[in-house]
DNA sequence: ATTTTTTTACGACATTTGTCGTATTAAAAC
DNA sequence: GTTTTAATACGACAAATGTCGTAAAAAAAT
């Protein structure tokens, strides 16, 4: 049956996973760095939050001398699907659209996202034909 | 300015805001017989939470003899604003349309619901005119 | 070989969150 | 006016989260 883990990372591990993802592997000290061009935090700060993920088994790592380099386990798809469902569930009862039509309405979409959309619209239509 | 306070609800929190939003204004009694009907959970657990959520201004109450009856201070539409841009930034690096393509993606969508995505789509393109 | 630097390991601490139990108080029932 | 009942207040506790400091160890530089 293969039921995989669900990954929910909390906000600080996110984070991390995001560097992981544009970056992998990758050591502590570049995920700090990049991570502090963002905002200040500590080099243990994050050496601590990756060895907890490491724990739960949300990255994997593989240590080369004495220095380890980590891969995320969770794709960076599953974690926005988790989270994008997660948020529909709690906040818009169940319905993906409700979201959608709230996300749509906030801010100004471009060209190009709209013609994305069109397109996608244009392909349900034909495959619920 | 009016700058606003931005809730950011936990997950307890929101249940219970979910609960006041379709029943207010309410009692601790009947938030807690809502809630119970989902899941199991202690009396005293809702009211400690809504007491909590009082003192951070998340709610406002008003007795009536000893008894305390609850409104939310944030409406709904503002929370889920919140909850979503703040995953279109966490997770979708700012961009609320790939957060809608992803929604998209998952579930299948109804008619009515394209329907009405079809006519957001119309209205903005004329608008972008 | 020492010294310096880099990296990890460990432990600690404050906050927030979710959960209750117990005690007190106000109201209602008797 | 006592006794019950209903509601609140208060304190507590465990787990998760975000944050570091200090110590140890391994590698690099001298």
């Amino acid at each position: 049956m293969t039921k995989q883990k669900q990954f929910e990372p909390s906000n600080a591990e996110l984070e991390i996973l995001q560097v992981l993802w544009e970056n992998q592997p990758a050591t502590v000290k570049v995920v700090h760095e990049k991570l502090s061009s963002k905002r200040e935090v500590g080099y243990t700060t994050i050496l601590k939050q990756m060895q907890r993920m490491f724990d739960k088994g949300m990255v994997k790592r593989n240590k080369e001398g004495k220095t380890h380099w980590y891969n995320a386990i969770p794709h960076k798809q599953e974690v926005q699907q988790t989270l994008t469902s997660q948020l529909v569930d709690k906040a818009f009862s169940g319905s993906a659209m409700k979201m959608v039509m709230h996300a749509l309405g906030q801010g100004e979409t471009s060209q190009e996202e709209l013609e994305a959309l069109q397109q996608w619209l244009d392909q349900q239509k034909e495959d619920n034909q």
